[in-house]
DNA sequence: TTTTCTGCAAACGGTTTGCATCGCT
DNA sequence: AGCGATGCAAACCGTTTGCAGAAAA
C-alpha cells in the first residue's frame, strides 16, 4: 500500500524541481514523512523543535522556508484554524480529500466526504462566481482524547 | 425581508449581554452592518481605517476588542484563508451556512451548500471521532472581477 | 459613584528578510 | 567555481495587554 509519506519520494519530488538535497532539508522531510505516516500534524515551531533533536543547528528560518517549499509542491497541507493558528500535515499530492482534526491532540485524518462537484458548481454559478477551489474541514474529538476526558 | 445586518439589532444584542452602548462601539457596529448589507467582508485593519473616517480617535485595540466581542456573540464570522489571513463578515446569528468568497475582491456570499449531517457524523464515527463542528468554504471569482479580468 | 470601556504605547509571537558564509553539484 | 541554501539576528506586522483616564450606567 502506497502511503506517499516516504522520505525518498518527497526528496525526489524536490530534486525534480531543481532543489538541492541538503542536510537540513533531509532532516525536515524525514520528520514530516514520519509524522505523515502516524497521521499527526504539526506547527512550524513543533517541526523545528523535533528536527533540532537530530540536527541541532537547523535554523528557524530554514524550517519556514522548507515548509513553504513543501506546501507549494503540494507535499504539505496547511490547515488554518478559526483562532488563526496554522498547522501542517503531509499530503499525498493530487489526492482530493479533506480533513477531520482532533480539537485536543490535533491528530488529522483524511476523509473522503465532499460536496458533490455539480452541486458546488451549481451554487457558484447561481451566485455568478467561477469556482477556483473549496475546502471542507471537520473538527471533533478523537477516540483517545474522548476516553481521557 | 429580514437581513439582520442592522445596526440597532446588533447593538441590542450587545446590550442584552450587559455591554455598554459606547461611541466607538456604535461606529464600529454601523460600519460592520453597512458592509454586511453589501455582502463585503473586511480585515481588522480595514475596519479600523474605515471607522476612523467618522470617529477619528477610535483606537486600534478597541477594534480588535470589538471584533472579538461580536465574533463571540455570533454577529461576526471569521474566515481564515490558507495563507493565514483573517477576514470577517457580518453574520445572521444562528443560521447554518457557509461561504463563497471572491479571490480578488473578497466579496462574500453566504451559501446553503453543506454536507448532509448524517454523512458528516458517519465519517466521524468511522474514524472514531465525536464531531464538534465543521466548515465549508468555497473560493472563486465573482462576476464583476471575472468581467474585469 | 461605580464599573466598564477606552486610547495609548509598549510588549508579544510567529514569520520574514538581509546578509555573510557554507556546501551542493 | 558558481550559485543555491543556510544560520543568525534584526525587522516586521498583526494582535494583545497594562494602565491611567474617560464615560456609561
Amino acid at each position: 500500500m502506497e502511503t506517499g509519506f516516504n522520505e525518498g519520494a518527497m526528496l525526489q519530488a524536490m530534486e525534480r524541481e531543481g532543489l538541492r538535497r541538503t542536510r537540513p532539508r533531509q532532516a525536515l522531510v524525514a520528520q514530516v514523512a514520519a509524522w505523515g505516516r502516524e497521521g499527526v500534524d504539526f506547527t512550524a515551531d513543533g517541526l523545528w523543535r523535533a528536527v533540532r533533536r537530530q540536527a541541532p543547528d537547523v535554523g528557524r528560518a530554514t524550517v519556514f522556508r522548507t515548509i513553504e517549499t513543501l506546501t507549494s509542491l503540494g507535499l504539505l497541507d496547511r490547515i488554518s484554524f478559526a483562532d488563526g493558528a496554522e498547522r501542517y500535515h503531509a499530503s499525498v499530492p493530487g489526492a482530493h480529500h479533506h480533513h477531520l482534526t482532533c480539537d485536543i491532540c490535533h491528530r488529522v485524518v483524511n476523509i473522503e466526504v465532499c460536496v458533490p462537484d455539480d452541486k458546488l458548481r451549481d451554487v457558484a454559478r447561481r451566485a455568478g462566481f467561477t469556482l477556483s477551489g473549496h475546502q471542507v474541514e471537520l473538527f471533533g474529538r478523537c477516540a483517545r482524547c474522548q476516553a481521557q476526558a
